[in-house]
DNA sequence: CGGTTTGGTTGACCGGGATCAAGCGGGGGG
DNA sequence: CCCCCCGCTTGATCCCGGTCAACCAAACCG
């Protein structure tokens, strides 16, 4: 039973077991025995500069990441250089899910500030998921999260206007704030307003505008990357408004 | 070893073994000896008739579906009511996935002309699964790409405009056709020039003139709902136009 | 077989958001 | 500490695609 001080150290340090995220993350609702089960699911941790990128579009697909700290974009490039951001990731969320399906990841992956991630060699989660129906049962339910997420920004693509676009991304980002402990009224932007744009759909400056009517309309206050929501409510109203009749 | 010779013709009309779909499906690329394994995944057939709904957003999820022949389209209904298009599937495809994640789906599948599918109960999908390892990494790959394409229509609705959407959706449309055994350039379109604008984010208007547009410029032929592809490259010429400079 | 309904086409006009442009301010690097 | 550059804001103008409307064709049904 005894082992060296410092492998029971790292041990600790990655076990799912020990991380104050498995509410949120890949071990979100088993017990503290299956825990246990999980805590060689991450080989390791890396950390990614702001700036950095985890992996990138078309590059091999060998592990999916979990975010432990900081905050991500995925983006995606068309054949002729536009590029698309297709998702904000937060502590606890899920990376590299789209490379399964091809051996390579489709998107990239970017750190939008200084941040660390779990490493998760795929094999190991797909042994470990044959194994153990608790994981298995909680995995493909990230998988199915993943796309009916996806589902809801098509539905905010397809047929919600700018003004109802931006209420809705804020909504969401208060939401997923507050589950992980953080005030739900008051956060600091990682994204640029373009990053913010590119993911909804429509350009900075629109971006920016809306910013400040919602700041005339007293529903939030904005100082660049710094955001206080004063009338969530109204945020929701706004972002359910079906095109009023004329 | 001997059965009734009636059970022994179900279990040939139900088994992917027999099936001309093993190659587009569920157990692409399992050879001959492992498909027999899947013999028993799908538990029985269900066929839909045009305008008839295989399911309802909201319902509780029990099991994945594989279309056998036919046609479907999958919808969300937002709060206030709007209804967008979230995909168009076809022979091959799999339906339901969007149900795993919260043991009720999120969507409701439609069918656009009369349709048969296989029931597959998760519960199966997710047993055999565990004791099956090619199972297991194909239906992984299944989710990942549904993933992957609906990042694909997300670049779409973000970054592209009607024109440039519409042509992408003929292209797809094409091909997948074509990987069916279908002619590549002359199909009849199941759906209506509405759901086609609900997909792609646009007015019926939008459709019906860009698809006169297409054919003056000699890229297509339509009747109503036949088209016919002249200029496949062009489509992609036009799917491709990052907005030349003025 | 005629009337009705549903889906498609086309025209005229309008407006939301893109584009172009100018100025500003704050944070990071020298 | 100061400067410079990047990101943000705001204004003016334009145009793509939405809206409203009229008409048509095919499918459907009694």
């Amino acid at each position: 039973m005894t082992e060296p001080a410092l492998a029971t150290l790292t041990r600790l340090r990655t076990a799912c077991s020990q991380c104050n995220l498995r509410e949120l993350c890949l071990p979100m609702g088993l017990s503290a025995d299956e825990l246990q089960t999980l805590d060689n699911l991450v080989s390791t941790r890396r950390k990614v500069r702001r700036g950095d990128s985890l992996f990138y579009g078309g590059e091999p697909f060998s592990a999916l990441y979990a975010v432990r700290y900081g905050f991500f974009k995925s983006t995606l490039t068309s054949g002729d250089g536009r590029e698309q951001v297709t998702g904000f990731y937060m502590a606890g969320e899920l990376l590299g899910m789209d490379g399964i399906g091809g051996d390579r990841h489709t998107c990239t992956l970017t750190a939008l500030e200084d941040s660390e991630v779990c490493v998760m060699p795929f094999a190991r989660v797909e042994d470990l998921s044959r194994n153990f129906e608790p994981l298995q049962r909680h995995f493909h339910r990230v998988l199915s999260r993943e796309i009916v997420r996806d589902q809801g920004v098509m539905m905010l693509l397809g047929s919600m206007r700018a003004e109802e676009r931006l209420a809705a991304f804020l909504v969401n980002l208060s939401q997923r704030l507050t589950a992980r402990g953080f005030s739900a009224s008051e956060f600091v932007l990682r994204m640029t307003r373009d990053e913010i744009g590119s993911y909804l759909g429509m350009k900075l400056e629109t971006v920016s505008r809306l910013f400040s009517r919602f700041q005339e309309d007293a529903l939030i206050e904005v100082h660049q990357k710094h955001v206080r929501i004063l009338d969530i409510g109204g945020l929701k109203r706004v972002m359910a408004q079906a095109q009023s009749a004329p």
